[in-house]
DNA sequence: TTAATATTCAATTAATTGCTTGAATAATAG
DNA sequence: CTATTATTCAAGCAATTAATTGAATATTAA
C-alpha cells in the first residue's frame, strides 16, 4: 500500500482508540464519575448499576485507551482519570448538549413537576453564590467534597441532609449542587428541602464546570 | 426501572452518539478533512480512499450524531462540520497525542530519513514566521487556502509547486504547511524543495492549530 | 495456613458495525 | 424526454462488541 495512505490509516486508527473508549454510554458514565475523584471498582459498579465483572472490563477498555490510570491500594484497585481527560469529556459534553436536542428533552421530562428545578437566571444565581448571599450545599459523598468543592460550600451528603436540616436558617435561600447537570443528588436534595419549607434551588454546574468557568474551587476539609 | 437510573441511561446514551461517531478511524479522517472546509461526497471519497457508497454511509452516521451538516448544491451534496465540532476534534487529538505513545512512533517512522522534517525549535520558527523572516507556503488545494490560511502565506498547491519554484529566492528560507501534523502535503513539498536546492522546513501546525494558538488567520484571495 | 474479599480472566451469546455490491433516486444537460 | 452524473438505499457477510457466568488470582486478616 501507498506509504502515505498507510501512515494516515495508522494515525487515525490510533485516534479512534479514544473514540472507541467513549462510544459506550456506560464508559461515559464511569468517566464522568471518575472526574469527581478516584474510585474503586466496587464503588463504580454500585454507582452505575453494572456488575463488578462488567465494570472491571469497561475500566480496562478505558485503561487500554489511556483515558484512566490504575493503582493498587491494598485489597482495592483505584482508578482515576488521566490528565486532560476531564477537559476532553467536558468538550464532548458541550458538543452533545449543544447539538443533540434530545438531551434537553430528556432533562425536561425528568424534572417535570419537580419544585425548585425551574429554569432560573443562571448568571444571577452564580453572582449571588460568589457574593455569599446564599447557603451553598455540596450534597455529594464526603470524599468528593474533599477532592474539590465550590469555595464556601458546606459538605452535606444527601444521606445526612435530613438530620442536618436544623442547622440552616429558614429565611436564607439554599443552593444545592452535586456532580453536574446529570447527577440527581441535588435534585433530590432540593425536593426534600422544599418539602420541609426551605427556599432551595438547584445549581446544575458541578465542580468541574465551576472550575472551567474560572471560578474558585477549594479542596480538603 | 428506577427513574433516576432511567434518566442517566438515557442521557449517557445520547452522549454516546458523539462517541460512536468518532469511534471509527475513517470518520475521524473525514472530520479532519472537513475542518479544512466544506466538501462533496466524491471529493471526500477520493481523499480517504473509500468507495463513494461507504463515504456516504459514514457521512450519514456523522450527520445523525449531529457532527456534520449537509446542503444540496445542484448535483452535489456538500458537507461541513457543525459548530464546535472542530474544537472538539482538536481536544480529542490533543488527548490522543499526549496519551498514546504509538502516535509519536508512527510519525517518527514515517518521517525517518526525510530531509527538513527533523524536529526543530517550534517556537523560534513561529516567531520567524510572525516576523515575516521566511517565505511561507500553503501547499493545500486552493479552495482550502481560500477558506482560511496563515496570514502572509502564499497559496502554492503541491501539484503546482514544481512549476512555481522559480518565483522563490533561493537564499530565503521556506516554511511549508498544510492541514496539520497528519497531512503529508507539506512533507512532500519540503522534500521536493530540498531536492531542488532550497532550504525548506515543515510547519506541523495547520490553520486550525494556528487559530487555536491565537495567531493571525486570513481568508479569501 | 486458611478464610474472606476485591478484582480480573475466559468462554459464550446476542447484537451491532463496517464494507461491498448492485439497484434506486434526484438534479442537470442535451 | 433521455442520458449523465452524484448520491443514497438495501441486502448480506465477516468482524467486533457488551453483557453474563463461573472460575482464577491476589491481598489481607484470623
Amino acid at each position: 500500500m501507498n506509504p502515505n495512505r498507510r501512515f494516515k490509516d495508522e494515525i487515525y486508527d490510533q485516534f479512534s482508540r479514544i473514540g472507541k473508549a467513549v462510544s459506550s454510554p456506560k464508559r461515559l458514565e464511569l468517566l464522568d464519575i471518575l472526574c469527581q475523584g478516584e474510585r474503586t471498582v466496587e464503588n463504580l459498579a454500585n454507582e452505575t448499576a453494572l456488575t463488578i465483572a462488567n465494570t472491571s472490563q469497561h475500566l480496562q477498555v478505558l485503561k487500554n485507551s489511556r483515558l484512566v490510570e490504575q493503582e493498587k491500594k491494598g485489597l482495592y484497585v483505584v482508578y482515576r482519570p488521566a490528565p486532560m481527560v476531564c477537559q476532553f469529556f467536558l468538550s464532548m459534553r458541550k458538543v452533545a448538549e449543544n447539538r443533540i436536542a434530545e438531551i434537553e428533552q430528556i432533562k425536561n421530562r425528568f424534572l417535570e413537576g419537580k419544585k425548585g428545578m425551574e429554569p432560573i437566571d443562571r448568571n444571577a444565581l452564580i453572582e449571588r453564590i460568589k457574593n455569599e448571599e446564599v447557603t451553598i450545599l455540596d450534597v455529594r459523598p464526603p470524599e468528593e467534597f474533599m477532592a474539590g468543592h465550590i469555595s464556601g460550600a458546606l459538605s452535606v451528603p444527601l444521606k445526612q441532609l435530613e438530620f442536618m436540616l436544623a442547622r440552616f436558617p429558614k429565611n436564607k435561600e439554599i443552593v444545592a449542587y452535586c456532580r453536574g447537570p446529570y447527577c440527581v443528588l441535588s435534585v433530590e436534595a432540593v425536593e426534600l428541602l422544599n418539602k420541609k419549607g426551605y427556599h432551595a434551588v438547584r445549581l446544575e454546574e458541578g465542580v468541574q464546570d465551576w472550575r472551567a468557568m474560572g471560578l474558585s474551587v477549594a479542596s480538603g476539609e
